[in-house]
DNA sequence: GATGAATGAGGCTTCATTCAT
DNA sequence: CATGAATGAAGCCTCATTCAT
C-alpha cells in the first residue's frame, strides 16, 4: 500500500528484491511510456528485466493485458498523486501550480489518448473500457478539486468538467519543442507559472 | 532454369482521374491519422489503393519517406486553412470560433507530438526535422494572428507562441469522450464556443 | 480486436540425436558451398532442415551469421584435416598425394576467395576479418608442413607461403569440366598424381 | 515530395558516342566482375548507364542474356589478349611473364568457375553451354601456345590441357591477400616472376 | 529507341504466443 | 517459477519482368 518515497533523480535499474512480477510491470510502464505499444515488445520487456519472454507471459497472458495493467496501475498511481497535491490546505491557485510543476517534472507526457489510438486495434472492448475508466477517475479528482473551489467561492462557478480536461490539455504545451529543440518558456517553474496565470484567467477570475 | 511466364506489366491505363501517386498519400494520410504510424502498414495502403505493394514502394523508397510525406503535406493543408479562416475581417473571438469549429468537425485530432513521438525510432532526424519545421510553420499562422490582435488592441498584450499553443492544446479537448462515450458537450457548437469562451478569459479579456 | 487462438509452441520433443542447431549449420554449409551466399535463402535452409524460418533465425540473428559461422566451422574442420593427412610419417610427396585425392573426393570446391568476393558488400567488417583469419590458418597447416621438409632437406628452400597457395591453386584444376563435361584425367587417382607431379617439379625438385 | 529536376546539370559518366548497347554491356560486364550475378540488379546496370531499366531490357530479354553475353565477351576479349602476347616472337617464359603480368594487372580476378556456380540456377542449360564452351576457347590458345613449345622442344613434352589449366590456377595466388591485406609478395612484377618460375620448374624444365 | 508505371514473387527479419521441461 | 525451443503470421523492402505510350 506505502508508495515507495521516490529519492530525487533518476529512477534506477537496481530491482533488488521486488518481486519479479512487479519489475516487470514497472518496467514496462516505463518502455511504453518512453516508445508506445506498438514498438516495444515483449522480449524488449523481458531483457531489460532480465528475464526470458516465457517468464512475462508467466505473468501476463497477453501484451495487451500487460499494457493494460501497466497503464492502469500508473493511472492509479498519478491519481494518488494528484489527490494528495490538491488535498493541501492551500489556495487553490498554488495547489495548481504545485500539480503542473510536478506534471511537467515527469518525464514523460502521459498522453492516454495516443496511447489509446496507437493500441486500439490490439486491446479486447473490456480493456478499452478498463482504460478509459480508469482515466475518468483521474480526471474526477480534479474534477472534484475544481466543484469544491466553486462551492466555496473560491473561483466562478462553471462546468468543472471542462475546467479539468482543459487544465491538464494546457499542461502539454509544456513538452513542446520547436525545430531548435528550443521550448516555449527556458525553465520549467516559468512555464508552470505562465500555463497556471493562463489557466486562472480562463476560469473567469 | 526456365523463367515461367506470368501475366506482369503495366495494365491498360485507367484513367480515375487522379494520379496514383495522389491516390497513395491520401489513403495514406487518412490511415496514419487514424491508426498511427506502427499500426499501418504498406500492405494497408497498397490494399486501400487498389494497388500492389511494389507500386507503393515506386513511388515512396520508404514507409518512413511516405508518412513524412503525408503528414509534411497534411500539415501545409491545415496551415492554409487556418490562414484562410484567419485572414477573414471579423472579430479575433469570432475567427477563433470558426477555427475551433472547423478543427472539431475534422475527423482527425491533429496531435504531432503523439505521432512524433511513435515514429521517432523510425524516421531519419532530416525526416524528424522536416516535420518539426512544418509543425512550426502551422503554429506560427496562428501566432501571427494573435500578433496582429494585440497590435491592434483588440487583446492584451502577451506571449503570442504560448496563446497558440494554448489554443490548439484546447482543442483536443473537444475530442474526449468518456468511458460511456459521451464527449463533454453533446454538440460539437456548443463545445467549440465553450473552449473559445474559456480561452478568451485565459487572454485576460 | 480479438486474437485467434492457434496451435502453435514447442512441438514434443522429437529427439533423433543431433540438436537443431547443428543440422541448421550443417544443412547450411552444404547449400552455401553447392549454392553460394546470395543464392541460399533462409527458407531454403529452414525448409531443407524440417523447420521454419522463425526457429532458423532463433539460433542465428541474421543470414550473415549464419554464413560466416557455417564457412568459419568448415575451414576448422577442413584445416583439422589437413592437419592430419600431413602429420602422417610419411615423405613429403605422399602426403601431399593424400591431401590431393582428399581435397579431390570432397565434392565442394573450397573456393573461399569466390565466396568473399560474393558476401563482401552483406557481410560486416568483423565477419570478413573473421573469414580471413580462418582461412589463413588452413594455409599455414600445410606451409608448416613444408617448413618442416625444407629444414629436413626433403624440398629446396623456397618461399613457404607461396608453396602452400600454389598447391591449392593447382588442386583446383581437378574441378575442370570442359563444355563435354570431361575432366583433364578420367580418374581422380590419375588426376592427384598428376597434379602432385606438376607441383613437385616446381618445388624445384 | 518533389523529384524532377532532371533537365539540366547531371553528373554522370561521359559514355561518349558509344551505341546504348554497348554502355550497357561495358556496365555490365564490370559490375558483374565486381559484384557477382546476384548481387547486381538490373535497375543497378541501368542506373549507371544513366538509362531505365526497360531500355536494358529493349537490348537484353532477360537478366540471363546480358550477364552471359557480357560474360562471352569478356572472355573473347581476353582471349584476343591473351592470343596476341603469346604470338610474340619471343622464349615462351618470357611471353608467359607478359601473359603473368598482364593478367595480374588486370583490377578484376576472373573466376568462371565461381561465376558459373552463382549464376548455375538462373541460366539456361544453352547458356551454360555457351560460357563453358568459350572459357574452352580461352584456354585452348595458350594449349595451343605449350604444344608449339614442346613440338619446338622449347619444353619438354607433357599433357598441355593440364599444363594451361595450372597456369591460370596459379596465377590466382597474386590475387591473394591475408587477413592484413598484405599480399605474398608485395610488387606484381616480383608476384609474376616468382609464379612462372614455379610453373617453369612444374613443366619439368 | 526509350521510358514510366505496374506487378507477383520472394527474401530478410521480427514478433506474439505456446508448451514441454 | 522460469525457461528454452519452436512456430505462423506478418512487415519491410527488392527485383526481374512486362507493357502501353
Amino acid at each position: 500500500m506505502q508508495q515507495e518515497r521516490r529519492p530525487l533523480g533518476r529512477p534506477r535499474q537496481d530491482h533488488k528484491g521486488k518481486p519479479t512480477k512487479n519489475i516487470i510491470l514497472d518496467v514496462a510502464t516505463r518502455l511504453f511510456l518512453e516508445q508506445g505499444y506498438q514498438v516495444v515488445s515483449m522480449d524488449d520487456v523481458a531483457k531489460k528485466c532480465g528475464v526470458t519472454k516465457a517468464t512475462v507471459y508467466y505473468y501476463y497472458k497477453t501484451k495487451a493485458d500487460l499494457f493494460t495493467d501497466a497503464m492502469v496501475q500508473m493511472m492509479i498511481r498519478i491519481r494518488k498523486r494528484i489527490f494528495d497535491i490538491l488535498s493541501a490546505d492551500k489556495p487553490l491557485k498554488e495547489r495548481l501550480l504545485e500539480f503542473a510543476k510536478a506534471h511537467l517534472q515527469a518525464t514523460v507526457g502521459i498522453d492516454i489518448k495516443g496511447f489509446m489510438k496507437e493500441a486500439k486495434n490490439s486491446l479486447s472492448s473490456e480493456q478499452l473500457q478498463q482504460m478509459k475508466e480508469t482515466e475518468d477517475k483521474m480526471y474526477e479528482v480534479l474534477e472534484q478539486a475544481l466543484i469544491n473551489a466553486m462551492e466555496k467561492g473560491e473561483i466562478p462557478k462553471s462546468h468543472p468538467q471542462l475546467g479539468a480536461h482543459s487544465f491538464v490539455a494546457l499542461l502539454t504545451v509544456g513538452n513542446y519543442k520547436d525545430a531548435d529543440q528550443h521550448p516555449i518558456f527556458p525553465s520549467l517553474d516559468e512555464m508552470a507559472k505562465q500555463i497556471v496565470d493562463f489557466y486562472w484567467n480562463g476560469l473567469g477570475n
